[in-house]
DNA sequence: TATAATTTGAGAATCGTTATCAAATTGGAG
DNA sequence: CTCCAATTTGATAACGATTCTCAAATTATA
């Protein structure tokens, strides 16, 4: 039997936040942040009740980017947020999240499946490493450290 | 300038011990607890300490592989830890992490580099998803609940 | 409008980790 | 060996993100 579910004031008013805010990244802070400037009070329990609730339902994505800090979701929007199968970059040096659409990473999937008989994820994976731009400031500090 | 290095007993203990458990996962905890059951008393603080200095030395490698939960440690050995580009995978369900060796593994990285800009870090990245095991055991469960 | 189920929110609790700082240890120099 | 300065240790406090607790408020329903 599921729990019936009761609508309230807070869920629709994070929904239109994050309809908002569609395709960003935020933080339950974030969002706590936001309805505080708008004079909205919102417990940051119930931020986070919601925000796992709308994860389990597959609405919105919860990454966890860096080490030990805040989780990082995002609402990818109505139609696509279950179909879409974009990985997720990130960046070590400017924490840039970049988000990938490609063939040959969805082929990968395969690979893992037949070769190593593991299913992956690709709303957790997290691809760490550097972005273009950080490796050309990286290059430049190296060579002014010499 | 370097810092003078001093060395002690306590650094001398943990480097002894991750040779004993080589090629294995391990936390933080795990270690103080090591050390607990054999009446050797290390302070977390120090575990803490000198596997964060092991980690900048490039002598282990430090993962997040759970959402908020504790760092997990891997010292793979003197000779091999630099060059030793494995990836882990890691199971949502039972929560195995996997080492995992393979050739078109570490192709991925030349198609991220050359195609998409991006130097992947084997080091951070996890892939998340299902174990063999686990999908096996998923499918019997949505079976009975159906 | 009364009732029961559900959600909220303030604040306490949790947990891994880092910071603090006095006390202990280390490695040289004399 | 002994003294000294540099470094490391460890008990404990602090931290920050998150979860828990539970009475009060809100919601759907009869």
């Amino acid at each position: 039997m599921q729990k019936a579910a009761y609508k309230t004031k807070q869920q629709e008013l994070l929904l239109s936040y994050l309809r908002e805010i569609q395709g960003q990244h935020f933080t339950a802070e974030d969002v706590r942040a936001h309805f505080e400037a708008k004079n909205i009070s919102i417990g940051i329990a119930t931020i986070y009740r919601q925000l796992e609730k709308l994860v389990n339902e597959g609405k919105i994505q919860k990454y966890f980017i860096d080490d030990h800090s805040a989780a990082c979701f995002e609402y990818a929007g109505e139609e696509c947020s279950k179909n879409d199968h974009h990985f997720h970059l990130k960046c070590e040096l400017c924490g840039r999240l970049i988000h990938l659409e490609c063939e040959e990473l969805e082929e990968l999937g395969g690979h893992l499946k037949t070769e190593h008989g593991f299913v992956i994820n690709p709303l957790r994976t997290v691809f760490y490493g550097l972005c273009t731009d950080c490796q050309n400031q990286k290059e430049k500090k190296v060579k002014q450290d010499e």
